[in-house]
RNA sequence: GUGAUUGUAGCUCAGCUGGUUAGAGCGCCAGGUUGUGGCCCUGGAGGUCGGGGGUUCGAGUCCCCUCAUUCACCCCA
């Protein structure tokens, strides 16, 4: 047993598990530039405050999830950034105080840090993919920024997702449907579960996600909070549901979504995938408009965004067998060493083959032909090239083709070419 | 923060109601082939049985504590 593991709901990614990371980067490179959004990189931490301005000290996220800290005794607290969003809208509001150009298109693939009890699906260090529209929350706006997720999800060949959505409405419609939620819900009290009764209070809004069956099925009944947004709130909607299906992006209503984070007003939605257990969802995003004056900005930026976990991303993946493509692949050559007299011969063979655009691995312990050999074969070498004493009085090597066992004698200066030549096969 | 789960070789695990030197498969190393891999055969290295305490003639096995893991709740990506 090791005297040091990494730290609790951290984790390593060896090379086996990076080259999954890096075709996921690259689609996401690939979609993102489709849709013209570029890619932006902050700081992984922030003052404190914006965290419990932008995100709501009332938030779990705020309230106890955050790695925050003193960088020196009398200095201001400091965070773990716990999601991007707030940090995306400070960095914005620094360099474009006056708003700046009506569409900004940002994306990020970024670490994060979150002080939760760790489970599948759920790191206290993780990483989100994500994207923020600021300076239009249209409903073209909307369905482009949802249109892109989704497009990354199918370029990734992911089946079987479902995106929910539904409209928060604006304050106001909240606050009055605040009030008939209690109402409704109020002869239920004593059938509501502990957290419930919490939110009962604080925010009754939670309660329609509860996970509790018996809970489900008193908000089953719940009045719609659909029902209770203005003309216009749900005359947008309607157009963003409308662009969706334009788009042939298949989508449900879920009166029951309403999302955790303050800022979200308006289109919320969340992506999940039947094969992630209980934390099933894949990503989620929505509108928030309001964030900018939150966060102390002269203008209102409205904006639109998403987030999508990378780890639970490679989960549903591997489930649905979408890595099966990513064989890695070894040296073209290996070199094997008669015996280790050779070894300066050997280096300088090597290196003459790198500087001509080979990859060359070969033995750095010293070990017999035999280890050698199998060395080369665990690799998954192309070649191996025997460098012996007869190859180095004659300058011609001996060149084995690994997979076929053909071999040939050739001289250093042929040797790119034939491999070159093996290569397009 | 709460609940449950698991912790034996590098990895995956076995070890019956406590009983002598703790096992297997894979991996690793070496040899069979003194200039040649993948298959096969032979041999070898490698374990404070997570840690501490207790019960017992005797503990990997039972009890307590502790640490870690995993899963679930809460919440979220």
């Amino acid at each position: 047993m090791a005297q040091f593991q990494v730290v609790k709901g951290a984790k390593d990614i060896f090379p086996e598990e990076i080259v999954r990371w890096h075709y996921i980067e690259g689609v996401i490179r690939s979609v993102t530039a489709l849709y013209g959004f570029s890619e932006i990189r902050t700081p992984v931490f922030e003052y404190t405050e914006l965290f419990q301005r932008g995100i709501g000290s009332t938030t779990d996220i705020v309230g106890k999830e955050m790695f925050s800290f003193l960088p020196d005794p009398n200095g201001r607290s400091i965070t773990l950034r716990p999601e991007m969003t707030a940090g995306v809208m400070r960095a914005f509001l620094q360099k474009y105080p006056g708003g700046g150009v009506p569409a900004h298109k940002l994306y990020y693939v970024a670490d994060l840090f979150r002080k939760e009890r760790p489970q599948a699906g759920r790191q206290r260090q993780f990483t989100q993919f994500g994207a923020e529209l600021l300076g239009v929350s249209s409903p073209a706006a909307v369905a482009e920024v949802i249109s892109m997720m989704m497009q990354v999800f199918d370029s990734l060949g992911l089946q079987g997702l479902k995106l929910r959505v539904n409209s928060l409405g604006d304050l106001d419609d909240r606050a009055r449907y605040r009030d008939m939620l209690r109402a409704y819900l109020e002869p239920f009290r004593d059938k509501l579960d502990e957290p419930s009764l919490e939110r009962f209070d604080k925010n009754p809004l939670r309660i329609l996600d509860s996970k509790n069956p018996a809970v489900q099925e008193i908000v089953a009944g719940a009045p719609k909070l659909l029902d209770c947004i203005r003309s216009e709130g749900r005359a947008e909607f309607d157009r963003v549901l409308g662009y969706l299906a334009d788009r042939n992006i298949a989508y449900e209503v879920d009166h029951l979504l309403v999302r955790g984070l303050d800022y979200y007003g308006h289109t919320a939605f969340e992506v999940v995938s039947s094969e992630l257990g209980a934390q099933d969802a894949l990503g989620g995003g929505g509108r928030y408009d309001a964030l900018s004056k939150e966060l102390g900005g002269n203008v209102e930026i409205p904006a639109v965004g998403f987030a999508v976990g990378m780890e639970r991303l490679i989960i549903a993946m591997e489930k649905q067998g979408l890595f099966a493509a990513l064989t890695p692949h070894g040296p073209q050559v290996f070199v094997v060493l008669q015996d280790s007299s050779l070894e300066d011969q050997a280096l300088r063979i090597s290196d003459r083959l790198r500087h001509a655009g080979v990859s060359v691995e070969s033995d750095l312990a010293g070990r017999s032909m035999k280890a050698q050999m199998r060395e080369a074969n665990r690799l998954m070498a192309g070649f191996a090239l025997f460098v012996g004493q007869d190859e180095v009085a004659s300058g011609n090597y001996t060149l084995r083709n690994l997979k076929t066992s053909e071999q040939f004698s050739l001289s250093l200066d042929a040797i790119p070419g034939v491999l070159h030549e093996s290569s397009k096969q």
